[in-house]
DNA sequence: CAGGTTCTTGCGTTTTTTTGCGGGAATTAT
DNA sequence: ATAATTCCCGCAAAAAAACGCAAGAACCTG
């Protein structure tokens, strides 16, 4: 086999799995391990792969994976803020969780929505800071490290004490047969709460989420009355939620 | 697997969920945990998560940027600031109200320092979150939008359900004849709350505000243990504090 | 075609990387 | 306070990479 037709092979089978290990392609091609090298040093020099010990990844996944830390699921979340942001009514009582989709949301407010805003979560009281007419109540009790969200049983009480209009729900997994599920004990008590201290539900989440699920029950499916995702609400993956009963949008 | 493929499933998993355990990732991937935590640790050094005791958690959430306020009178604030950080004992729990004073004396606590601190202060809890050994304690209600703090029945109703050991109170003014007088109603209710639900009081304030009075009183000079300025205790403006049975620091 | 040059490949050796493990320190939970 | 985790450090083994070298193939050139 010729050196070319052997690194084509390789890019090949990169475009295939996303990933080569050098120990497979020598036995494969039938050389030895410093001529696979060689071949892989090449077209990592030339661009077409990346190298790493003990064999070589193809350009997309590093592009994917690695790289756009922020860019990736952001973008996502933008789409999600905007396409919630029509459920929020004026003068309406909001309760949310905490999270990066949610924080988006309060980002993508318009500065004239005039609401009441009930959260524990710092980051999404952070934000709320900046909008002259939204009115921030503060759920009250232990912070927690993690989720930078209060917990705890006084932040049950006072969620369980209003009467929210919508409540929007970050979401850490969602799938039919565990509806929405969390990893944080104390998280899932006070997402609780939420969900029975509120007229409608709203889950938003990206699509990457849905049918994944976490050890602890928030709630059910039934429960949930809005499902916000960045894709086409017609997207078949969507199609069991709507099944479901779901408002999708 | 591939240790940069291994790393960039930490990265994903975080983008999902926003944390990680290590004892999840090693069972789930099939290494050692050293092999998890070495690899936590490079990420975390190439600044792509933050790690904790027992996994990691992701950047996005913890991206609580806070403007390098001008205060006024920083300079002094600063060294008030220092000198009440030795009235703090290790696990105490400390009550505080807001304003630059406190917000200074939080920024200076040392990183090792383990304790309770309560508070209703927006800016407050964005600069405790910095420190890993505090517990944050957050008081809940209405946020009210000048003074970044919680203010109402059930802030009024949480802090009287406490037994603080200190309480940090930012001075608006200080007299003889009327006490610690503040001029927001709201914020009257809190502090006074503070005030009697914690063992000993202490005064923050630059020597500007002594002697001076606003509208309504917050507690008599009685309830004052300790008052914290600028000046040498020895300056003659505070005698008249120490002669009212007040420990000047 | 002879001779030299370049390219390619495999081999042995040395170096680096990666990984798991043990034990003690530190941290957290009970 | 005590027990259980988790972390950190150094070590050692295994795997992979890098390096130099040399044999052979291909290629050019006069």
């Amino acid at each position: 086999m010729l050196k070319r037709e052997r690194q084509a092979f390789i890019l090949h089978r990169l475009n295939l799995h996303n990933k080569v290990l050098s120990v497979d392609l020598c036995k494969e091609i039938g050389v030895s391990e410093d001529t696979i090298r060689r071949d892989l040093q090449e077209l990592s020099d030339a661009g077409r792969l990346i190298k790493v010990h003990g064999g070589a990844l193809s350009m997309a996944f590093s592009e994917v994976k690695f790289a756009p830390l922020n860019v990736y699921s952001r973008a996502h979340k933008a789409i999600i803020a905007k396409k919630a942001l029509r459920l929020i009514e004026d003068g309406m009582f909001v309760l949310t969780s905490g999270g990066t989709t949610i924080l988006e949301l309060v980002r993508n407010l318009p500065m004239n929505l005039r609401a009441t805003i009930m959260t524990g979560s710092v980051p999404v009281i952070n934000a709320c800071i900046a909008y002259p007419k939204i009115d921030v109540v503060v759920v009250g009790d232990k912070l927690s490290n993690d989720s930078k969200l209060t917990v705890g049983v006084d932040a049950v009480e006072q969620i369980s004490r209003v009467n929210a209009g919508l409540c929007f729900l970050g979401t850490n997994a969602l799938d039919m047969e565990h509806g929405l599920t969390d990893n944080d004990r104390e998280v899932v008590q006070v997402k609780k709460a939420m969900v029975n201290a509120s007229a409608k539900v709203v889950c938003m989440t990206i699509a990457e989420k849905l049918q994944t699920y976490q050890p602890m029950q928030v709630c059910g499916l039934k429960k949930i009355n809005y499902l916000v995702t960045e894709l086409d609400p017609n997207d078949r993956i969507l199609r069991p939620f709507i099944d479901a009963g779901i408002t999708v949008i």
